[in-house]
DNA sequence: TAAAAATACTCCATAGGTATTTTAT
DNA sequence: ATAAAATACCTATGGAGTATTTTTA
């Protein structure tokens, strides 16, 4: 039987095929496939045991139950706002301080270990915490929480209230082996990856996704393979037998490995995120610290003795 | 990164733990074990950023940010109820009739054909729809989301607003095989059973756990193994090197291989529930014709020509 | 020392993905 | 023919289980 009814994930989709009345258009919003919206929508019908939308294969219209359910579903959304409203308070009388940032960054980029450092450093006083997160989870909003301050790609929509600071470009970088004719150029052309494998690290998933879109609409073939991570496949790489790609030169590699790759649109810029109105206090100083930290070094720093690791939160 | 804020599930595991202050016994009304207890309300506390407890391995206390979570918590369930108030006009708008059963029912009751085809018969203009659960989720509301009636062991406490027909008493019984010294017994005590294996289908695991803890309370030991279906292992059955059990004699063995366990207790007693005041014309009618199948046959019939199944709700 | 929460791990069900099929315009 | 939803099937992760360890009163 139907387990647990109305989560968040289903609200979400609802509203969002309720304002496009398209399917395939609000999984794009959602960062989902249309198949994944779909089950989401069946699953929440099945629950309340009532249809919601009228749908053929070529049209989607309200029925009389979505137009109630849809009144139900906003006040939910606003008891969520409303929560994380009420908890922020709590939050901030803790001596903690949250970071949420992806988990590539965590994992590859060399700034990591240095920012951390000078925010321990700076507040000696409060815990410092780490939530990571893969690129594909746009989904949720990542300033609730407790969370005090967001590192990742910019949304295609601001929000209200929240605070954007730009940290640096991204761009499809290709990676190439040491040995590759390819080294040492400027740029690639897509067409110049016709028939390659790419290969891309499971958390990057979204991150590849886009860029297949992008080759895909320039009629360039390519096959993307999901590694674990990338010693998985450093013998292939190795041997010449694919490429690898990131979004940001970062330690994984010799920076001189990373090509860009020539698209028309580039990825979202990396920005740093954080609420106007902050609860914690020391936000203003941490973002401080992050903006200087970045502007003196980019994303990508020399390896140095920065040992000082914040815990994740789990 | 925590995906979704504030499920359910989350919300019906803290207001048990607030109200027992003891995770354990919390755990033993929700019919889950502790360390599930445990995991639902550190992911709860990870998601709001916040501490809700103050636990030290033998005390429980509320933290502030409990008593304000509360009253958020409450809104929730709260708004659950209504929701489900307010979308049960547009279940009933249409024509449909929604079934829950126990799947072990459906699978093994031979009353389960019988009352399919009185029940579609009797309303030939609706459809039926059946939906099936395991024994173990004792956990949802199994009245909301369009459900009409739902046959199935008798909660410990019974909710304001549902009606309850009793349909059989259960029992512990015990399935012997045909060679058994113990075929033929009118009983069999709890210390007979030491040092052997019981097995049990996994939709029955609910059940089987509650006999476990009655032997336990004995001091009898026994080996319990879950199995997909009877069928798994019906070779060892035939071998002799280990028993079934089940609440009710049904069709998965001939009748004269059940023996009852003799027991302090015995299991919740089998019952039809529906909503006193249902948006579903249909359920008196409908109460009536499942009460009296089961009062003509009781809950194992002979084999007869009733194809009539209704479908199942995915 | 006993009772209760936390941890380690295993395993199944759910949810999301890709590839494909169906259907209405 | 085309565009969009449904379906089939695969995989990964969350959440529940058992067994065990830690902690504190």
């Amino acid at each position: 039987m139907g387990d647990f009814r109305m989560n968040e994930r289903q609200i979400t989709c609802f509203l969002a095929v309720r304002k496009h009345l398209n399917f395939s258009a609000a999984a794009v919003e959602l960062f989902i496939t249309q198949p994944a919206l779909t089950y989401q929508i069946r699953s929440l019908e099945n629950e309340l045991g009532v249809k919601l939308f009228d749908r053929t294969t070529t049209s989607v219209s309200l029925t009389e139950a979505c137009l109630a359910f849809a009144v139900q579903a906003n006040k939910f959304h606003q008891l969520l706002l409303e929560t994380d409203g009420v908890m922020r308070d709590y939050v901030s009388a803790r001596n903690r301080i949250v970071l949420g940032c992806p988990r590539m960054m965590m994992v590859h980029d060399k700034i990591y270990p240095l920012l951390m450092s000078r925010v321990i450093e700076a507040f000696p006083q409060y815990d410092v915490d780490v939530r990571t997160y893969k690129s594909s989870m746009k989904f949720p909003n990542s300033l609730s929480g407790g969370i005090d301050c967001v590192i990742g790609a910019e949304p295609a929509k601001r929000e209200e209230g929240v605070a954007y600071y730009p940290l640096f470009e991204s761009c499809y970088y290709l990676v190439v082996w040491p040995q590759s004719t390819l080294l040492g150029r400027k740029s690639i052309a897509p067409a110049e990856l016709y028939g390659q494998t790419l290969y891309y690290e499971r958390d990057e998933r979204f991150f590849a996704r886009m860029l297949r879109r992008m080759l895909e609409q320039n009629g360039v073939t390519v096959s993307f393979k999901e590694v674990a991570t990338y010693d998985t496949i450093f013998p292939n790489f190795l041997a010449g037998k694919g490429f690898f790609i990131s979004p940001v030169i970062n330690g994984a590699f010799p920076p001189e490995l990373y090509v860009p790759i020539e698209t028309d649109e580039l990825p979202p810029p990396t920005v740093l995120m954080c609420l106007k109105d902050p609860p914690n206090p020391c936000v203003p100083a941490l973002t401080q610290i992050i903006l200087q930290t970045y502007r003196e070094n980019g994303p990508n720093v020399p390896e140095g003795p920065h040992a000082g690791i914040a815990r994740a939160v789990i």
